[in-house]
DNA sequence: AGTTGACAAGAATTGCATTTTTTGTCAACA
DNA sequence: TGTTGACAAAAAATGCAATTCTTGTCAACT
């Protein structure tokens, strides 16, 4: 649960806990504001921090914004895979729900601010960063419809486990570009989830 | 295959050619250049027209982009009935096919320009025209799902055919925003039709 | 670890004037 | 149906100056 060491950090202390605080109201602000017209004083006020004292957390506005990122992917990615691991959900209802933990959650807080997060993410976060974990995020996918019995599936289709997480995500994609709120998102992918996996079946 | 009287003009005369010629030359024009940087000059050059010419066809530029998405719509539309209509094909050849002629053949076309273009078209087509032809590729694809016998399956599934075609929408839209060409889309389309219908049957 | 105040350099915004391009409509003509 | 040439009005692009905002970094202090 707490940050890994993977985004390269020492085991979670009270200092990680107050870096994890700050950019949680990063990402609001930049979620809100766009990269751009969000400013330094904008997040230092929502962490309750002077713009000074900011800096002392992030050398600049740009490793502020790539670490929020970082961190919205993994707080993500770790809550999808734990609702992805949580074998007492029926599977279509998991992979739904951690589909909308990874784009979902999202769409009301970014709205219109989309394209130019995108652009601003590739633009200051190192791109095979950010592959790296939609790679895991399809790993996570491609376990679970595994465990969830999803092989003998789709086998009689004819594709693979990894082709079925692909479709997913791409639907799931496709839903946001076409949902105006989150909950309209939640609702459709948990449709789209039962039309492409079947219906919910106990310990599936 | 001509240009329906639903869009509100007489049966197709050699003006009526001419008008469609024109409008495929503008489409052109509007998807590489988008709605503002995309000139009068520009489409009466690509039509072989002078720009005063083009105005005996169009009172503005506004009608031309208008009556150009319209004809795009149409035409996609047409090609992809046409697509799903054809039962010497496999079900999921002839659904991916459809929704390539839907969105995928104009991803190369398109590129950068797509979300001032979509911006344009909301903004001087009536959106309950844009909707309607949407409605109506739906329409097409659930008559297609329900004779190529997929009503069983979705009740397997416990979803609607209108649900199936939904899905599979999404999934279309899902694959434009992460395709970079026409080509990939296709290939990809495929593989998720076959992920969501199942393998090519015979009579299928 | 944090505060405040101050500061230079850079970025973005605003306002305004200028120039160029484009639109839409003429008339004269084939 | 089409052409050309011409035209006013609107729109868009360009340039520039003034100004305001923001970033990043001080030092001094708690």
């Amino acid at each position: 649960m707490s940050i890994d060491r993977k985004i390269g950090r020492p085991p979670a202390g009270p200092e990680e806990l107050r870096r994890c605080g700050i950019l949680g109201e990063a990402l609001k602000i930049f979620a809100r504001f766009g990269f751009r017209k969000a400013s330094m004083e904008q997040v230092a006020e929502a962490a309750r921090l002077s713009r000074q004292g900011l800096y002392r957390h992030f050398p600049s506005k740009e490793a502020l914004f790539r670490d929020s990122v970082l961190f919205a992917l993994h707080t993500s990615l770790s809550e999808a895979a734990d609702i992805l691991a949580d074998r007492s959900l029926p599977l279509p209802h998991r992979v739904s729900a951690a589909l909308d933990a990874w784009v979902g959650k999202h769409i009301d807080a970014v709205g219109a601010n989309y394209p130019e997060l995108v652009e601003a993410a590739s633009l200051h976060v190192e791109p095979a960063r950010i592959s790296d974990f939609e790679t895991r995020l399809l790993g996570h996918l491609v376990s679970a419809l595994r465990r969830g019995g999803m092989a003998t599936v789709c086998k009689d289709r004819g594709v693979t486990l990894t082709q079925l997480a692909d479709t997913l995500l791409a639907t799931a994609l496709g839903l946001r570009s076409s949902c105006q709120t989150s909950d309209e998102f939640g609702r459709r992918m948990a449709v789209s989830a039962k039309v492409v996996l079947g219906p919910p079946r106990v310990g599936g």
